[in-house]
RNA sequence: GCGGCGGUAGUCUAGCCUGGUUUAGGAUGGCGGCCUCCCAAGCCGUUGAUCCCGGGUUCGAAUCCCGGCCGCCGCACCA
């Protein structure tokens, strides 16, 4: 722990970030990022888009929804139903349960299977009083079911029963929009949208500083494909990368050990098919970069019960924290077409994409004529945009009379089965409509950093510093005069403004000695420092320095922003040096 | 939400048990200056604390009691 307690000292010191509304006494799960943690977050952010959506640039595109939704998607997402939890109390040990777990538990034990999916508090209490159930810990009597949703609530404009949601996931955002980012692609596919953004779950309990927030970011890939052909076109990529995983077969017999497979062999052994095997090698890769070694990760599969109500199929990326163990920093579930046709039978908008068949078929295609007498009788003058509304819905409202349903919702008219006739037609067509399939890579970039913060921090002898990787680093560099003198100050300062007008992110500091400075510098993960020093006003040298090692190495003025460019992008110390034909110190 | 522990300058911490020389002490940091030419050196000055909040006990509360907030640990929860 004494690990830990060096990290958070530094993390409230050099104001990383710190609790949200401090002034008043704070409130549980919420953080404010101060400036080096807002530097470390966009530069993981950007880390992220370099390794998730810009490689693969021609698949996979980049939206930004709000965060304030209706209450409409939310029904249609399962989220007001399946994001609320019934919670019953011991009124004598006071151990709280999960109400309908709890009931779907007992009653297994007696040999009764019930489901108690969709049941209310009553309900659950009825079922609880019916069979006698009692405390499972200590046999005391139950009290109340409580329901607990997790949805923050809000209302829209000034009517109160205009109820919205904070989003708790960035990803209806993108469903919700599917038929037009659809339209941007072409309807190709697959294709994929990526967005990064805050969402807010009320947790009952947040816990563990930036473990469990009520507001955080997440950033999420919703990937479509179809469903018969869920092949990923870059997979030969990332095939050869592995991916420490433990398949649900092995978690179901207890094993939380992770074998190593490559992605091909995670794909060929069927554990997931090539689009989640793609995103978690990837994942892996991107942990790996940020300074977790692949030992202290595993992709957790998810037995059926532990999964969200929308994932057929789910991994947990896990990387092993010394403060929390180990640690959930992304999901990958397979949604199926769970979303989009939950949206497409809330919204009556259709959420197809087609594909084309080797050979013509002949299809039966049932068609919709609008009934202009029926129609009128009812909606008078606004015939025309109700049979506008009737044919963009065509296919919607075919199936829904195909069920023997008598009327139909389609935009803000209700149309009955008399408004329309309907007719079956022969056609020839190669194409074929369907609802994509959906894989999610979904990370919390909080957690992300908490876990590259503690991966980065090294202790050596007396020195303890972030050994962040360069390109995610808040500062890339510490310009230094050996002394405060005047014209040493001069260079520096102008050094300073040139490299922040490239576009670096530059700590300067003339205060103190040289080197409490270095380690002011180190302690915040900064890569390199540049020192002004005797020869520089007369040669135009300085000194760079490499965090790590402590080296030296003495180069122009003018190579200075090539060597930070460089070593940003990934090329070590040395080589850098080497390049520039820098002079040894 | 339950139980245990905790909350003193930006940071770390002493004092609390045993209430009163404490205008709450130290270290580190910040700021100004001196000195300083390579890895947290020295000197001078200065700045710093709602002792978490509220109430109670008492002549007197950082200190004792109660309630709340926040944090940590365990249990529960984490769609």
């Amino acid at each position: 722990m004494r690990r830990v307690e060096l990290l958070e000292e530094i993390i409230k010191r050099r104001l990383l970030y710190w609790p949200s509304s401090e002034i008043y006494g704070g409130v549980g799960g919420f953080y404010d990022y101060g400036p080096l943690g807002v530097q470390l977050r966009r530069n993981i952010v950007e880390k992220w888009r370099r390794t998730f959506v810009l490689p693969f640039q021609d698949l996979i595109i980049e939206v930004e929804t709000p965060i304030i939704m209706p209450e409409p998607v939310f029904k249609a997402s399962g989220h007001l139903d399946h994001f609320t939890d019934y919670v019953v109390g011991c009124t004598k040990c006071g151990r709280k349960y999960r109400a309908d777990h709890l009931v779907e538990e007992e009653l297994a034990k007696r040999g009764l299977k019930i489901s108690t999916e969709g049941l209310s508090a009553a309900e659950l209490e009825r079922l609880i009083a019916e069979h006698r159930i009692v405390c499972p810990n200590c046999g005391g009597p139950l009290g109340r079911v409580e329901s607990f949703n997790l949805l923050f609530k809000t209302t829209i404009g000034p009517y109160s029963e205009n109820a919205g949601y904070l989003r708790p996931e960035t990803a209806q955002g993108i469903f919700v929009a599917f038929p037009r980012l659809a339209e941007y692609v072409g309807r190709r596919h697959p294709f994929g949208v990526a967005q990064i953004g805050r969402v807010a779950r009320n947790e009952i309990s947040p816990r563990g500083g930036l473990m469990r927030l009520r507001e955080f970011t997440q950033m999420e890939i919703e990937l479509f494909f179809d469903p018969q052909n869920p092949k990923c076109p870059y997979f030969a990529e990332v095939e050869g990368l592995e991916i420490p995983i433990v398949p649900e077969e092995l978690v179901a017999k207890g094993q939380t050990e992770p074998l190593f497979l490559t992605a091909r062999e995670v794909a060929a052994r069927g554990y997931a098919n090539e689009w989640m095997a793609f995103f978690m090698a990837l994942a892996a890769k991107f942990l790996k970069e940020l300074g977790v070694p692949l030992e202290r990760q595993k992709f957790l599969g998810k037995l059926p019960h532990e999964r969200a109500h929308y994932s057929a199929k789910s991994y947990d990326q896990m990387v092993l924290t010394e403060r929390f163990g180990w640690v959930e920093v992304s999901g990958h579930a397979y949604r199926t077409d769970y979303d989009l046709s939950g949206h497409m039978r809330h919204s009556g908008r259709e959420m197809y994409l087609e594909r084309r068949l080797p050979a013509p078929k002949e299809v039966e295609v049932v068609r919709i004529y609008p009934n202009p007498n029926a129609i009128r009788e009812k909606y008078g003058d606004r015939i025309g945009e109700v049979i506008k509304a009737i044919k963009e819905n065509e296919a919607y409202v075919a199936k829904t009379f195909g069920e023997g349903r008598q009327e139909v919702t389609v935009g803000e008219y209700i149309v009955t089965r008399d408004m329309v006739f309907i007719k079956t037609e022969k056609r020839k067509t190669d194409l074929e409509k369907f609802i994509p399939h959906v894989v999610e890579p979904s990370f919390g970039l909080d957690r992300i950093m908490y876990a590259v913060l503690e991966h980065a921090l090294a202790e050596e002898g007396g020195r303890v510093y972030l050994r962040l990787p360069a390109d995610v680093a808040p500062i890339n560099v510490c310009i230094l005069p050996i002394v405060k003198r005047q014209d040493y100050v001069e260079i520096g300062r102008s050094l300073r403004r040139e490299l922040a007008t490239e576009g670096f992110l530059v700590w300067y500091d003339d205060e103190g000695t040289i080197g409490s400075r270095y380690a002011a510098c180190d302690e915040i993960g900064v890569p390199l420092a540049v020192t002004i020093d005797e020869r520089t006003p007369t040669d135009g040298t300085v000194t760079i320095r490499d965090r790590d090692t402590r080296k030296q190495v003495r180069i122009g003025l003018r190579d200075v922003a090539k060597f930070l460019a460089a070593v940003r992008k990934g090329v070590s110390f040395d080589e850098a040096a080497k390049a520039l034909g820098a002079m040894p110190v």
